[in-house]
DNA sequence: TGCAACTATCGAAGCGTTTCGATTGCGTTT
DNA sequence: AAACGCAATCGAAACGCTTCGATAGTTGCA
C-alpha cells in the first residue's frame, strides 16, 4: 500500500509538498502539482483514512443513529436513511450505521473516541433518549424530527403542521366543510414519533380556524382495520366529503381499494388528498393529490448544518421544510347531495 | 478530551502498562490493572479511534455494501442491514454504510484507504460488479448471497434451493400431486437478485423428481396482478391443490384475501406454504406453515467469517444454511375431488 | 550462592498524515 | 545595488496509540 512518502519520493518533492498539493491548502506550482498528480495515479496512492483522523481535525465520518422498532414503516425510514447517506457522500462523508440497541451507548462510544465528527439521528420521538446524550456530548449533531424539547438542539423537519393547514386549505377552498383523516395505528402515536401527532394537531387547528367538520381514524395495517376506520369516519362525520390520507402506502392503497369497492368515486364523490408519504402515489388509482414527504429534502439540509456545526458552532434551531403540492385532480368541489 | 498519557498519569505508570492493561496482551499486576481501571473511569477515556487505527492493525470497521434500487422491497433488505449492524457489534465491529451510488467506487474507496477491516455484500446480484472489484482488491470480504461465479469467495446465504425442496417435499409427502408456486415480480428474475431463481429451479426440480405438477406465476404487488396470477396458476394446472408463495408480504396478503373472496378455504381446499420470507407470516388467517427467511442466521455466520478472514485468509467457501420448516396447519391432504 | 526463568514494567520507535514555521530564489521597488 | 515581498518548497513536530526489546525485581532450583 503506497503512502506519502512513496508518492513524494517518486514526484520527487516533499511529503509535505504532497500533502497540500492533494489538500490545495498552499499554492504549488503547477508543473510540481502535476508531478505529484501522476505519481498518485501510478501508484494507486489513497490517504490512510486512520493516520488522516490521528493528524487532522475530523475524521469525515457521520454518525446515523437510526432505530428500528415493532412500528417502523421500512420503505420511509430505509428511504431517509438512503438520502442521508447520499448526501454526506456528496460532501465527503462517509456514513456509519447505529442501530436500536446502541441508540444511546453507542453515541457515546463513537463520539468520545473521535469516530465521528457529527451526528444525524433519525426517527426522532418526542421523548427521545438521544436528546439528553448528545446534549452532554456536545458533537455536532442534527435531528431529523423535533423532540418536545428542542432547546440547544439544531432539527430539520418537514412542516407537518403547516402540510395538514396545506391540506384543509385545499380542501376548504374547493367548497368542503367536513373532513376526514386517516391516520397511522395507534401504536404509532403511543410510541412517541414526534410527526404524527403534529400533522393531527396541526389539521384539527387548522380546520377549526375555518370552522371545518372533521373526523379521525387510526387504522391498524389489514384490511379489515382499514374498512371499519372507513366506517367510523362515514359514522363520526355523516357529510363527508372529503379525506386525508397520512399512512402508509398499504393502508392508503386499502382505502382506495375500499372507497371502489363501495362505488364511490375519486373525486367526484370524494374527493382525497394523500400527505406527507414518502412513497410514489401516481400509481393509485386515479391518483392521487399529494403532500409528499421527501426525504431528500430534510437530508440534505441536514447534513449541510452538520459541516456547517463540524467548522464550528452554530446557533440552535428548528427549521422547518416547507411543504409542496403536486396536483392530480383527486379534488374536486364537494357534490350538491349525496 | 483525555488522552492514554493522561490516564497513565493519574495511574501512576507508563503508557504501554495502561495499553496492556487495557488490551490485556500482556500480564500486569492485579493492583496496576486496578489503578489503571480507575483512571479510565475517573477521566471517562476512550481510545482515539484514529490512533488506534493508525498504530494498530485493524479499524473494528466494516464496510456494508447495500445497493438498494426499484425492486428492493424494503423490510426484508432493512432487516439484513439490521442483522449485519447487530452481529457486527457483538464483535466489537462498527458498520459503514455504503450505497448502491458508490457501489463499486466506494468498496475501492474505503477498502485501499484502509477505513475497514472487510466487507459484507448485500444483495448479491447473479452478476454482480462488486464481485471483480473485491476480487482485486483482496480485502476481507463476505457475500451474503451467491453469485454466478463464486470462484475464490466467501458466501453464506440461505439454501433456497432445500428450501423449495423442503417444501415440495412437504406437500409430496401430504399427497398433493399439482402444485403451484408464485414468485416475485418479473423484474426481480430480470434484475438478476440471485435468490428467487434459486428457489424456483429448486422448486421445479424436486416437482420432477416426484412426478409432480406445477405451475408458476409472477405477479407484480398490485391487486389485480395478483388475482391474474392466481387464476392463471388455476388454468394452467387444473387440478391444483397446493400453493407455495415465495413473494412479498402484500402480495402474500393479496393471495389470502383472494382465496377468501372465491371461498377456497385453507388447507381444507388448498394447501399453502409461505417460503423463503423474511417477515412474520402468523398474523395470516390462518397462519400459515412457513420456511422462514432468517436474516440474523446468515449475517450472524457472515460476520463470524469476515473476522476469519480479518485474521488470516480462509478457504473460499459457499455456505448455505439449511431450511428449518414451520407448522401451523396450514397443509392438509388434497381434497378428494373438487 | 549463583544463575536461569519468570513477571511486571518502562522507553522508544514507529504508524501516515497535517500543519506550522523556516528557507530559498526571484522579480520589484527605491 | 540593497532591501523587500512573494511564491514555492522543505523539515520537523505533533496526533495518540501499539508493540518490540530492554530492564529491574522475584522465585525456584541446583
Amino acid at each position: 500500500m503506497a503512502s506519502i512518502h512513496d508518492v513524494a519520493r517518486v514526484a520527487g518533492v516533499s511529503i509535505s509538498t504532497v500533502s497540500y498539493a492533494l489538500s490545495g491548502k498552499r499554492s504549488i506550482a503547477e508543473s510540481t502539482r502535476l508531478r505529484i498528480n501522476n505519481a498518485v495515479e501510478q501508484l494507486g496512492y489513497r490517504p490512510n483514512a486512520g493516520a488522516r483522523m490521528l493528524a487532522g481535525t475530523r475524521t469525515n465520518i457521520f454518525a446515523l443513529t437510526a432505530p428500528f422498532h415493532a412500528e417502523t414503516y421500512a420503505p420511509a425510514h430505509m428511504a431517509f436513511v438512503l438520502a442521508v447517506a447520499q448526501a454526506s457522500r456528496a460532501h465527503d462523508y462517509d456514513v456509519l450505521l447505529l442501530t436500536q440497541d446502541e441508540a444511546t451507548s453507542g453515541l457515546r462510544r463513537v463520539a468520545s473516541s473521535r469516530l465521528v465528527d457529527g451526528i444525524i439521528v433519525l426517527d426522532v420521538a418526542a421523548d427521545d433518549d438521544r436528546v439528553g446524550v448528545i446534549r452532554k456530548l456536545g458533537t455536532p449533531a442534527v435531528f431529523i424530527g423535533v423532540p418536545r424539547d428542542a432547546e440547544g438542539l439544531v432539527c430539520v423537519d418537514l412542516d407537518f403542521e403547516a402540510a395538514a393547514a396545506l391540506a384543509i386549505s385545499r380542501l376548504a377552498d374547493a367548497g368542503h366543510r367536513a373532513i376526514g383523516l386517516i391516520g397511522h395505528s395507534p401504536g404509532v402515536y403511543a410510541r412517541g414519533s414526534n410527526f404524527p401527532p403534529r400533522f393531527r394537531d396541526g389539521f384539527f387547528r387548522a380546520a377549526a380556524a375555518r370552522g371545518i367538520g372533521t373526523a379521525f381514524a387510526m387504522p391498524e395495517r389489514d384490511g379489515s382495520s382499514v374498512r371499519a376506520a372507513v366506517d367510523e369516519l362515514y359514522r363520526a362525520l355523516p357529510g363527508m366529503t372529503a379525506l386525508v390520507l397520512h399512512c402508509e402506502e398499504a393502508v392508503q392503497a386499502a382505502v382506495m381499494d375500499i372507497l371502489r369497492e363501495r362505488g364511490l368515486r375519486v373525486p367526484e364523490d370524494l374527493s382525497v388528498i394523500s400527505a406527507c408519504a414518502s412513497f410514489e402515489t401516481d400509481h393509485f388509482e386515479p391518483a392521487l393529490d399529494t403532500i409528499p414527504l421527501v426525504a431528500a429534502d430534510s437530508c440534505t439540509r441536514a447534513v449541510e448544518l452538520a459541516i456547517e456545526q463540524v467548522a464550528g458552532p452554530i446557533a440552535p434551531r428548528v427549521e422547518l421544510v416547507p411543504p409542496r403540492y403536486l396536483e392530480r385532480g383527486s379534488i374536486a368541489p364537494p357534490a350538491p347531495l349525496r
